[in-house]
DNA sequence: TAGATTGTTAATCGATTAACAATC
DNA sequence: TAGATTGTTAATCGATTAACAATC
């Protein structure tokens, strides 16, 4: 039903685009062009049209893009059209922040469990969310049929988690620890390494200067 | 000092081989080969020699590099040899999960100073950072001589604190909402929009499952 | 028809990688 | 010298973008 392949940095903006469709739609504005979204979305406008172009002909020339249906294919795509539930494993300060963190509100993608071996998590609710013990990983991830998972736990851990994971069917890890995850070549993942950012951010500053000093 | 125009997608790839070295250091290995590091670091070792390429001649042929001397270089080019204090502007619940998130073990990296403007937050301490009122931004980060924010308010707000940091005199954010900020050209921003990495993450995996049922 | 904007061709750019001469 | 591994050339790949014919 969607197309052919797709080329990774089009996918990585796909949600960009689908973001600001709704902004649209909320505003109440029926139709688009591609540059007008290229304004909103600092890409590109012929970036945009070629984007767009691999899911078939979405536009009209001489009209633009209409707002609800681009925003309904869109939906069909990034699978927003069903409720998608996503595991969290490791409720410390950064687990704990992403489960309080309204990913639902803009998306229709939950974490509805969360896993951590310290007892006096067990069994409780946080966020909203049913913390389980570690032990029950496996079972609750078959169960609830969880595809992806967020992984927030000590770097020592991840590989043996991971895993786990992998073991109980997890096709998708977005992995928050700084360790460069071994997975078999089914099983995607995203890495966010917030120490690795924060120091390129520095890099990329401070060689800005070096070259503003000439 | 440091060299010509370094790609950006080996600029990203420094923090990486940096950690790495560290580890090797501990582990008390004197050398290392591009091939070793490419299996750590899971980057083709034809690259790693490229991206080392761009700083000098930093190996002796038949022997690798050594790492020790590789690393001190890298100090040097990552900014690694003095501290650097960062600002993070927003203590909601990522925002506290970033200040109790160990920058400062792994690198030479600290939050300095906090803001945010909930009265009952003003003037306390949260993880060791000092977290001063919102009205206080321009004045502590000037006086701290702070280059870079992380971003962690509401979206609503962000375009609005952005421009206060950037008349601060910051040159560089690391942004955590979802909106796309406007900053003069001599500011970095560097974008880590969690529910895009989500969603890119599901759709990767959805397309995947389809791509095998063939 | 006149004006606007798409979808796509072709050119360009940036990044990756195979392969190997240089050399430790 | 023999073996190993770099640094770099050349080829390839993937992504971006200018430009414009097609067409609403």
């Amino acid at each position: 039903m969607p197309s052919r392949k797709i080329p990774r940095a089009t996918a990585k903006r796909l949600p960009v685009y689908y973001r600001y469709l709704n902004v649209l739609l909320n505003a109440n504005k029926h139709r688009v062009s591609s540059t007008e979204l290229s304004e909103a979305v600092q890409v590109d406008s012929a970036t945009i049209r070629r984007d767009f172009s691999y899911f078939g002909e979405l536009g009209k020339r001489g009209y633009g893009y209409d707002v609800e249906s681009l925003l309904k294919f869109f939906r069909g795509i990034l699978n927003q059209d069903k409720l998608t539930s996503v595991a969290l494993v490791g409720v410390g300060s950064l687990g704990s922040a992403l489960m309080n963190y309204n990913f639902h509100q803009s998306t229709n993608l939950r974490i509805s469990a969360a896993f951590d071996p310290k007892p006096e998590l067990a069994n409780t609710i946080k966020s909203g969310i049913p913390v389980y013990p570690a032990a029950e990983l496996e079972k609750q991830i078959k169960e609830q049929q969880i595809d992806a998972a967020i992984l927030t736990v000590p770097g020592e851990k991840s590989q043996e988690v991971t895993d786990q994971l992998v073991a109980a069917g997890v096709h998708g890890i977005l992995n928050f620890t700084p360790v460069r995850l071994s997975v078999p070549k089914n099983v995607q993942v995203q890495n966010i390494d917030l120490t690795n950012e924060l120091q390129t951010l520095i890099y990329f500053i401070e060689s800005n200067k070096a070259r503003e000093e000439e």
